[in-house]
DNA sequence: ATAAACTTTCATATATTTTTGAAAGTTTAA
DNA sequence: TTAAACTTTCAAAAATATATGAAAGTTTAT
């Protein structure tokens, strides 16, 4: 397979994949292509790479790089700023999980905590749905965790020997 | 707050945040409400309590059944169906991340295989590509595995023991 | 076998999300 | 300071995803 089909075949299914995930299409792709890019590339060559507005190419760039997952990148004796994505994968799934954490579960608890505290017991019902409630705070908080700690010390002995053991 | 207040804020918003994670409301909205129901629903109490239509609560009781999450129920005597939510957390944990996986990421392991093996290496842009998206291709193959096996002992000595370090 | 009671399907309508592109904003070299 | 070279913003347009509801399909009691 050529080089360009071959790129083409993944950034199109990155794109596709990254739309199930709650991405974006063009952010996903604008990943995807920058993922197996050689060398930094500027907005122009991702606007005729993935035939995308100005506009569009911006505001997700935007986002990748507020997602802490692409990077801006200045060419010496050059004008335009050029774009790299991270690629250490252990980097990128410890940020990929933070971003997801703050933005999905961070809320999810919240409001799981405020309606079990809040909500009135003397009906069956009641009692019923702060139970409910409670156990999946408690639930989606443990997760949570696991996450965390899971991220953080990625790189120790313990982790390492866990991974192992799970392979 | 009163029970109705609480489990509305409560579907409400777990139906947005479902939408985050590329789950559609309703469906999100569904299982919320039958998670937090001490007995079965009908289709009919489930149309009502939303306020959506037939064929909306059919498709969707229906996908959430597909994803395991959800049981049809026969009440002696009636002859309508009633449903209810897997309430074990653990469980439901393990029946979304198989279906994840199943959708989301044997897809893209697929893509990733094909492109890395088949792309043309002669250039140093094809060697490149084929390198990131094979190393791409063994971090999320590693990653499926550890939610592969995480799910399947999540009862035995061995996990219990990781979840309590982690904690 | 029939009809009542229910569920599913699917073409069309609605709602939501994403994209465009021109105008406004910013930066830098001279 | 200015103007060229670039980036960002945002209202409107396009694309996509979701919801509706009437018709078709299914099941069950008699």
């Amino acid at each position: 397979m050529e080089f360009t089909e071959a790129k083409n075949k993944f950034v199109q299914t990155w794109g596709a994949l990254g739309s199930q995930w709650g991405i974006n299409k063009t952010m996903a792709q604008i990943h995807a292509l920058l993922m197996v890019s050689n060398e930094p590339l500027s907005m122009e060559d991702i606007m005729e790479e993935l035939q995308i507005s100005r506009g569009n190419a911006s505001m997700n760039i935007r986002a990748l790089i507020d997602w802490g997952i692409v990077y801006k990148e200045f060419k010496h004796g050059e004008r335009r700023e050029f774009f790299t994505a991270e690629k250490d994968l252990d980097e990128l799934a410890i940020k990929i999980a933070k971003e997801r954490s703050k933005r999905e579960i961070k809320p999810a608890l919240k409001v799981l905590k405020e309606v079990s505290a809040d909500v009135d017991t003397k009906t069956t019902e009641g009692k019923y749905f702060a139970e409910q409630t409670d156990k999946l705070y408690e639930f989606v908080l443990k997760t949570d965790n696991i996450i965390e700690k899971a991220t953080e010390y990625k790189d120790n002995w313990l982790t390492k020997l866990l991974m192992k053991m799970m392979k």
